[in-house]
DNA sequence: GGGGAGACTAAGCGCTCGCTCAGGTTCGGC
DNA sequence: GCCGAACCTGAGCGAGCGCTTAGTCTCCCC
């Protein structure tokens, strides 16, 4: 279990495949004001002028804003997916892997809680295309974290009457720390990450 | 504990308060279209129009599009709040008036999933002022469920390391329901609720 | 150093937004 | 039968929206 990377909205490096610098930095400030103000609240004056732009300068690197939306959900997406199939293909029991789901999960949604929150509230304002291949990936998300209740079911180790229900009680519960997680509050998100890691071990009875 | 109640945005029941009639009409419109597209990507002519009235006429019951809101608001959360009280103030040990807590509270979430929609997740809508409002019934939320929590941990019934944290996870899991729950899917909200009530009292280590 | 490609801006188009206002309709009190 | 109050509509205002276009600037290749 390493330290929570940082993978907010102004970190460069999580943007890393966005090419060419200034789509990038477009891109972020799209992630910082949809992230403060929700997709519709925002316009495209206000990203193009977070980036140092013109409004014209949008639309070079992006056919319309909801493409924006599309590909900050989609990147945001696959990392969240390849943060959970990481942990789920690690050694270790069904408890250790859950565990360290759990927590890497739920420091990337605190940490990285400006990308996140746009990942995971701002799904409804994508077109149906766009919205049913994000759909495709969050069943993905969902089948990793039900594979690992289903192997410490199968092993004995866990007690879950219902893994259907449960599986969606942990993710729900991961997901929505974007909402109310606050870098000036009192936890950071390591903290949260481990509460959260025992708080689940305990709903699938660990033992 | 009851079945759940309906409390849908279409129940003029639940908004039996709100007068005269056209307000209550109007009110009700603007709960479903404000759930179904969001408070910014909902025209004050789409909610006129869902009350079967010209735009005009909203603004003869309401000063803006934002006082709808803060209406619709105040009253979900007080409505959430007597929910949590009824049950925190009832007969029996801390586990089952946490679990009563925890499946009508849920049951309110997924049965009215419209109002719970727009009550949760529209907050950052409001203005500075109508928000602090509303952010402190939401201190009063937090306080109930911490009350059983802190019942149950004195008379040592409940096993919880950080009160205020699980307090924090208990009452996340249950405002999340509003995201996901739907009516179409496999699950009735009464059974929603029996599930969440199981899941908590094993977060809190329920003996 | 001439020329074309790519990146960017100033200006603004067409549209829809929240909201307003003058005028019509309905209805209880007298 | 008339009046004022309450309620509602049709028309439309000013503003700001997403997006487009014509043109400028900066490179790099030759």
């Amino acid at each position: 279990m390493s330290t929570a990377e940082e993978t907010t909205a102004g970190d460069p490096q999580a943007w890393a495949e966005v090419t060419p610098d200034a789509a990038r930095r477009l891109l972020i400030a799209a992630v910082e004001a949809f992230a403060e103000r929700g997709y519709h609240a925002t316009t495209t004056r206000d990203i193009a002028g977070r980036a140092g732009m013109s409004p014209a300068a949008l639309y070079i690197h992006y056919k319309t804003k909801e493409e924006l939306l599309h590909r900050i959900s989609r990147i945001g997406h696959e990392k969240a997916l390849d943060i959970l199939r990481t942990a789920a293909g690690r050694e270790g029991s069904a408890a250790e892997r859950l565990a360290d789901a759990v927590s890497s999960f739920v420091r990337w949604h605190a940490g990285g809680r400006t990308t996140a929150r746009v990942v995971q509230y701002e799904l409804d304002s994508l077109g149906p295309d766009a919205r049913a291949e994000i759909l495709a990936l969050r069943r993905q998300v969902d089948a990793e974290v039900r594979g690992i209740v289903e192997d410490g079911v199968a092993d004995g180790s866990f007690d879950v009457p219902d893994v259907k229900g449960t599986t969606l009680a942990i993710l729900s519960l991961c997901i929505d720390v974007a909402r109310w997680f606050s870098l000036d509050g009192p936890r950071t998100p390591d903290e949260v990450g481990a509460l959260y890691a025992d708080l689940v071990l305990r709903m699938v009875g660990s033992k």
